[in-house]
DNA sequence: GTAACGTACAACCAAATGGTTGTAGATGAA
DNA sequence: TTCATCTACAACCATTTGGTTGTACGTTAC
């Protein structure tokens, strides 16, 4: 088990990278199966190059991975990123659940 | 329960949202209790009005709610919201353990 | 009533974002 | 070798973002 020891800044690239359809559409194919930079260019009605920015912009989030294969370059999904970005919401729902606790417990000193 | 028909803007938003430290502070505080803006902005080294604007972008992702109290404004966590974007990430994990799934099943089929 | 407080909103600015085209370097196939 | 393919990266551009200051207006307190 890895601690995670997140940065605010690798927070907020995490979830800036996940704030754009094309980029879920990549993380989400290649979470499936590997795909090479101009395969996914392919799929969207853009320019390789705006294609390819949006491969870096998730490789620094390290959403997902990339692996030479001859003059390709494989993108991998990174599962254990979205792990980490789900254990933080999880935190979050972890504070209201605590906040809707203390609540209970005031509700029942009342009734006494 | 509600059946989440987020479109990819609203996914847009709500990363987007996500994807700054002081707004994800604003989140976890106001999931623990309503604060009104002034008062978040005496928190942050920044202008009340760069403030009003990180709760704007946070009230437009419907990540919080805004509710008068006289003349201010009192500031709540959306605990679904959170709950909806943790789906949205369930998701994605759904996406990669059906392909390691698909992988075992072939695995098991090679041994026969 | 008047002053102080809390908010809204416009105008402005620098930097980042999301796209483009163009050029160049590796690699694979003929 | 030569040509096509895949990638990298620079330069450019319009729009958005994240901040600022200033002004105006409703509400509360004195």
């Amino acid at each position: 088990m890895v601690v995670d020891e997140l940065t605010d800044d690798d927070v907020n690239r995490i979830f800036r990278a996940l704030a754009d359809t094309t980029r879920r559409d990549i993380v989400r194919r290649t979470l499936v199966e590997e795909i090479s930079v101009s395969q996914l260019a392919d799929l969207y009605a853009m320019s390789f190059a705006a294609v390819q920015k949006h491969v870096a912009v998730l490789e620094e989030a390290r959403l997902v991975t990339k692996h030479p294969r001859g003059r390709e370059r494989l993108v991998r999904g990174n599962p254990e990123r979205i792990n980490q970005a789900q254990r933080l919401l999880d935190q979050f729902e972890q504070l209201w659940r605590s906040r809707i606790d203390r609540l209970d417990i005031l509700l029942e000193e009342e009734s006494h």
